[in-house]
DNA sequence: AAGGGCGCACTTTTGA
DNA sequence: TCAAAAGTGCGC
């Protein structure tokens, strides 16, 4: 029979004693089905050094010390474009590819290459559409354990459909869990889960309490939920990094096993440290929260509020080391509770607005939908390229560091300090990923030391001097351009469509899905942790973008228009529509670039600085770039404050307005009124505290945190403020709950955080800190 | 177990 | 007192 299922999740498994994957999915008739399927043999490849024929000859003598190779043949392959004869090596056990791989090359001269994961090598080799639907010919099987899910073997090698399709109708299950310590991190070993908050789409939301020390019983009702429920997709927030694995050390602690997994088994962490559950798919919104660059503060009211919920407002995020406190008193318990059920249900109203960004992210790069957004961005790129290069068959280089090298980037230009009115901005639609494309930079077609092409045939690198072939296509080039075709076709998709449609909505995840991808190939080449890292190519796009935009600039000036600013792929220009229109003709006239106007500003003030301005549109809209307003280490009153300034300088052409309102939030700090909040300053752990070599205020209140015995990851950030007290600003910062609002230095938040937010606007003004009387 | 690139502004600490 | 170094977070 046929069966064509939506995949969600994949795994590895054995089948009658030979391995294969299990395919988990939903059928078009809305059951939960699992594929089992073992039509790949695991295997990697090896490039001999010596004669092909007399290596396999040796590999088949020495095969004692290799007794999981099943079969070795030989087959071409392509190194970086050239063909070679390659020994294909089938092992019997998938963990017998990566050793195998590893030990070969100490036996045999030569490298091995593709030691791909095995659901990885089905993906890849079978072109999989994972979070989309595929098909095969399957007969019914029985698997034990599994009554829930309906199970068939693969007769014919599942296919992937490929496509954009909407999610079918999905089960989710969103939870939240509340543990707390005596003093100090909460620690699975000794402190119990206090309470276990799960809400479903059927509508209900469950809390699961606990009466004394014993949590076994509301764990096990929480399994007992989930295997209910049969949910297929699980979502939290932060729970990779904080609910799964407080939960698994648990059970572990309690002796009990939390068998979440379809085939009754227990999570685990997975490749990108996130946690993986056999025939669920996972996801973590806090991966999603990280990857929006407005979201400051990294938590789950902000992404509520990010997009608009109404549920954002009832939200309370208590930081994890007021908890004990909090809990001591009844009243607190309740409020941590509340919070804990709150989160939940956040989390799965939340999940309906995120989950189509997720799932074609996963399309486009073949990373299951629990992993895409587990993985970095360089780990994405790697995984679209990695279904490309195999396209042409080329062998997929193993993971190795190589030591990096710098190099010159883009161009920025110093801009024309002032207000300026009329302006319009024209940018590069995808730079860098348009000159890859037109001057086939790629890690094969790139001409190395040796190797003898005559000129005309290769494209010369103004600057850097590397060389690349114009033919044949190399496959960043194929990559890229499937990427820039797709996204092209999804845009013509997107314009027909109604907008406010289900169909609208994923088009335009799907479209944000592929830009991203294409946008980060760039960042991708001048990688030292990629698999085709190649920096020659990195620094050749940087080297052709800073020749296009300085051409680009000398031909606006010479049609007239005044330059004011530009920065990598951007130009500033006075507004003049005809003028514009001549510089964009000119640039559009190479089909493989295009230019267009991004912006356009009524007034739009730049300070000396390069990288920082404020501009107001037409509708009204305030676009601040760079600015303190902006950054999240500075205080809300002092980004408040310069936000009121440029409001009224851009708005209404005022610095005596602007001077007013910096003078009136002074006063009213100064007069001891205004919420704590305001005052908080927040950075970012980027390192272990031993590995501080400078005592900054946000690591000396990590430090006092830490020794009261909280666990600060490296990543988190530091929430302190800066208290009346002697000594260095290091000296003076404390956590914000441990300072009362009279105990603030408000004078150092005048002098060191307002006046500067404030003054880097009106100083462009002319008006000094005496004038302005602050 | 790890999280594309370089260019830039800016604050605070450090060490003379 | 001052310049250099350390540190963070931004723009594109």
């Amino acid at each position: 029979m046929n069966c064509r299922f939506y995949l969600f999740d994949i795994d590895e498994t054995s089948w009658e004693g030979k391995p294969g994957i299990r395919l988990w999915g939903i059928d078009d008739r809305g059951r939960r089905v699992v594929v089992v399927s073992t039509h790949v043999q695991p295997y990697f490849y090896f490039l001999p050094h010596a004669d092909p024929g007399s290596t396999l000859a040796t590999l088949h003598a020495e095969k004692q010390r290799f007794p999981n190779v099943v079969t070795a043949s030989l087959l071409k392959r392509r190194l970086l474009g050239k063909e070679n004869t390659v020994l294909r090596i089938e092992c019997s056990q998938p963990s017998s590819v990566a050793a195998y791989a590893r030990q070969l090359p100490k036996f045999l001269h030569g490298r091995s290459f593709d030691d791909l994961r095995l659901s990885n090598r089905y993906i890849t080799d079978l072109k999989l559409t994972t979070s989309g639907w595929n098909e095969c010919e399957a007969e019914p099987i029985t698997i034990d354990r599994m009554a829930a899910v309906s199970s068939y073997r693969a007769v014919t090698p599942p296919r992937g459909e490929g496509g954009s399709d909407p999610l079918p109708k999905l089960r989710y299950l969103a939870f939240d869990v509340l543990a707390v310590g005596g003093k100090g991190s909460a620690r699975p070993e000794r402190d119990p889960v206090q309470a276990l908050a799960v809400a479903t789409d059927g509508g209900s939301t469950t809390l699961l309490m606990n009466s004394g020390t014993d949590d076994s019983g509301i764990l096990k009702r929480f399994v007992a939920m989930v295997d209910e429920y049969d949910p297929d997709i699980i979502v939290g927030y932060d729970s990779n990094g904080s609910s799964w694995p407080y939960l698994m050390r648990r059970v572990k602690t309690v002796g009990m096993k939390l068998t979440l997994g379809r085939d009754g088994s227990e999570p685990h962490t997975s490749v990108f440290g996130h946690t993986s559950i056999s025939g669920r798919a996972n996801l973590d919104l806090a991966d999603i929260a990280s990857g929006i660059a407005e979201i400051k503060v990294k938590d789950l009211k902000s992404l509520a509020r990010y997009f608009r919920l109404p549920v954002a407002d009832q939200l309370t995020v208590t930081d994890d080391w007021i908890k004990p406190s909090l809990w001591s008193a009844a009243h607190g318990q309740r409020t941590l509770v509340e919070e804990t059920r709150s989160n939940a249900l956040a989390c799965l109203e939340l999940v309906r607005f995120c989950i189509d960004y997720p799932t074609h992210l996963s399309v486009v790069t073949g990373l299951p939908l629990d992993q895409v957004m587990a993985a970095a961005v360089g780990f994405r790129v790697d995984s679209y390229f990695l279904r490309t290069a195999h396209g042409v068959g080329e062998l997929i280089p193993t993971k190795n560091e190589l030591p990096f090298i710098t190099y010159r980037g883009a161009l920025v230009l110093e801009p024309e300090t002032g207000l300026h009115k009329n302006i319009a901005v024209l940018d590069f639609a995808s730079m860098y990923p348009s000159l890859m494309q037109k001057y086939n930079l790629s890690p094969e077609t790139l001409v190395r030391p040796g190797d003898e092409v005559p000129p005309e045939l290769v494209y010369e690198i103004p600057e850097v001097g590397h060389r690349f072939r114009k033919q044949p296509d190399g496959f960043y080039r194929l990559g890229l351009k499937q990427l820039i075709q797709e996204r092209a076709h999804i845009k013509s998709e997107l314009a027909s469509s109604p907008e406010n449609t289900t169909l609208h909505r994923v088009l335009r995840e799907h479209e944000r899905a592929i830009k991203v991808i294409t946008n980060a190939c760039y960042g991708y080449a001048g990688w030292a942790g990629a698999r085709w890292y190649v920096p020659q190519v990195a620094e050749s796009a940087a080297a052709l973008g800073r020749r296009l935009i300085t051409e680009t600039i000398e031909k606006a000036k010479a049609l007239g228009l005044d330059v004011i600013y530009g920065d990598t792929d951007s130009v500033f220009v006075s507004n003049d529509r005809q003028k514009v229109g001549d510089l964009m003709t000119w640039v559009n006239e190479d089909p493989e670039l295009e230019i267009r106007v991004e912006r356009e500003y009524v007034r739009i003030l730049f300070t000396e600085a390069m990288k920082r301005y404020a501009g107001l549109r037409s509708d009204g809209t305030l676009d601040i770039i760079g600015l303190e307003a902006v950054r999240g280490d500075w205080s809300e009153i002092a980004q408040m404050v310069q936000e009121e300034v440029l409001r009224a300088i851009l708005e209404r052409e005022s610095t005596e307005l602007a001077i007013e309102s910096v003078r009136q939030t002074v006063r009213s700090m100064r007069s001891g009124e205004m919420a704590m909040d305001g005052f908080i300053i927040r950075k970012a752990l980027t390192k272990p505290i031993e590995e501080y070599k400078v005592r900054t205020p946000h690591v000396e209140v990590a430090k006092k945190l830490a020794k009261e015995g909280w666990e600060i990851a490296v990543g988190e950030k530091v929430p302190y403020v800066i208290a009346k007290e002697k000594g260095a600003l290091f000296q003076k910062a404390r956590p914000y709950t441990d300072a009362k609002p009279q105990e603030l230095d408000i004078d150092y938040y005048v002098d060191n955080q307002v006046k500067p937010a404030a003054m880097r606007v009106l100083e462009v003004f002319g008006v000094t800190e005496k004038q302005a009387g602050f």
